[in-house]
DNA sequence: TTGTATGCGTTATCAG
DNA sequence: CTGATAACGCATACAA
């Protein structure tokens, strides 16, 4: 038994009509008459007919559907980004195909590749952690393919982008640090191909310098996946406290580094404010339950894929001119737990 | 600028040739000679050729893509069966498009239809917490559409299903607390119209029968959205902890009810174990940082997604009689660690 | 008001 | 070996 759908042709042969009638009858078009509507309409109801999105896509040139490019679902602040993406796709029509990329620039190739052969009508991107070489990208932005980048973007392509203000993140987090009274701040970051940990240092130098601090090269140490993988950052915290000068505080740029330091530290035993502080970033529901001393920056991750999908609908339906590309800056927040630092 | 997508007209154009001989000679047609063959697949490479997906879908009546119904990627169990899911069908060369319910029936009706509307092959359903008709279903179901539960299965429906075996997951957690010395064993469940519910309720019952403990109904308190509401946790636990005998034990009997239950007790400063021992199902990688005190019931996720992709595509593709429906139950696993447990 | 013919991109069938 | 044509399901320009 093989699944065969209803199309209009049915509908017209069992009522002795065009398949053009029926299609405008369904369509509720002006020029049919009121009683063939309601003849094609009740038999469509009867049979439940459904157009189909395919020929339709056909057709049309179009399929209603954006494609999402993500490292991973099961990390909460994609996830929450991805929710808000859904939101706003779901209100305009449009479908949502979530591709992963697993944080690596092979598969992320592969899949732009196949999301772009025609199956969507615009992309959303946050790239992998490995990806340096954007030519699959420009290939299809150069041929006047919709694309709009959140947190992960890249300098080098001329279109939307929606971002938190990192450099504000990292600042304010190290800020918070410095005037608890941690003088050896040291900045475990994600992938140094990202934008995101670039604005990230930056705003943690800048913190540092704007009170007068030094700038040690041997504090910041980068996680190429991001956290996804332990050992990456048990290898950086085992670098950071073999260090002469050990720090005493450290800002975990991401999600999973933030956790993955909690984990560290809970299999040596090594206490947190007491022994050192963590402040990082992290969306996850669960941090009042990680650990009693996390003050986190929260980043507004379901605003910012609503945001992301407005602008790519916009330039799929070519609702402003494709020239004034924006970039929106959304404000992260920083969630203080007093019992994060140590009094000193 | 309009994104326009090379096809197959193009490159015959540009060559001189037919479409006909250009579609034979991409897809390696041996009535084509060589020579053509060569200066088409280099055509077709060099202006980036790629053939139309929806095309063809529309020609072979077929997306080469699945539906996935779930209630919420946030939530560590289900990204997980994603990515077995994802694994399956990527290697099967099938897209994947995930919907998720949010515990609503009115939204998982609403994906089903729009999902089923022939842009998909096949569906892989967990069904929402509040789902008791499944008209949506059965009518697809009927027309030999190809559907495939997991977790969250329905009795009704006579086809593959895939689930962990949550009797024996429930009744291992349970005879753990006993065993432990543990004599008010109760129990946080979801909604009671899930399977996983029934079957975890059953577990846990058999366990204290099996070890002549008396059952109290008022010990079983269920959470119609599975603890996706905090408010949901909190009431079950209230009612629990002014019962006359209070529960020296709980089993959270799902993800988002046992995180609820050590937010509850976090809150109210509730010691876990020594005031009230807490075991649960949960599939978080962040288990061990959560609670000292955390035994959990861990079910196989990412193999529940394989083993359901396989089965799902197998019915797709009619490679097997479509009569001998499975029901594949997988071990879940407790973790148990000492520290979860007082030693009476 | 309704019907006929055409095309969307591709492949299969038939002819040459 | 290659080309013309029909078909997949739908919408629409054009005819009637």
């Amino acid at each position: 038994m093989k699944f065969e759908a209803v199309t209009i042709k049915d509908i017209a042969k069992a009522l002795g009509l065009s398949t053009s009638t029926v299609s405008r009858a369904l369509r509720d078009s002006y020029e049919i008459s009121p009683e063939t509507k309601k003849l094609v309409l009740a038999y469509a109801e009867k049979i439940s007919y459904r157009p189909n999105p395919i020929a339709l896509s056909l057709k049309e040139k179009r399929s209603r559907s954006i494609g999402i490019i993500v490292c991973e679902i099961a990390n909460s602040f994609f996830s929450q980004i991805i929710n808000g993406i859904e939101s706003i796709a779901y209100n305009n029509d449009y479908n949502v195909i979530i591709a992963q990329s697993h944080e690596s620039y092979d598969r992320e190739v592969i899949n732009v590749q196949y999301l772009a052969s025609r199956s969507i009508d615009g992309l959303l991107v946050s790239v992998s952690s490995e990806t340096q070489d954007l030519k699959h990208l420009k290939n299809l932005h150069d041929r006047g393919f919709p694309i709009v980048f959140f947190d992960r973007i890249v300098d080098e392509m001329d279109t939307h982008k929606v971002i938190v203000d990192n450099f504000k993140g990292a600042y304010d987090a190290t800020e918070h640090l410095i005037k608890s009274g941690y003088q050896h701040i040291a900045n475990i970051a994600g992938s140094e191909y990202l934008s995101i940990t670039k604005e990230r240092i930056n705003g943690y130098q800048q913190a540092l310098a704007d009170n007068h601090m030094p700038l040690n090269p041997s504090y910041v140490q980068y996680c190429l996946h991001g956290g996804m993988v332990y050992e990456e950052v048990e290898n950086s915290l085992n670098q950071l406290l073999k260090l002469k000068k050990k720090p005493d505080a450290i800002l975990g740029c991401a999600d999973k580094l933030t956790t993955n330091c909690l984990r560290y530290f809970k299999k040596r035993k090594i206490k947190v404010p007491d022994d050192i502080a963590l402040v990082g970033f992290s969306n996850l529901d669960l941090t009042d339950l990680l650990s009693p001393s996390l003050t986190v920056v929260r980043q507004p991750a379901f605003e910012m894929g609503q945001i992301a999908t407005d602008l790519l609908i916009q330039l799929i339906e070519s609702k402003r001119p494709v020239k004034d590309f924006e970039k929106r800056v959304l404000p992260p927040q920083l969630f203080i737990r007093e019992s994060s630092v140590k009094q000193k």
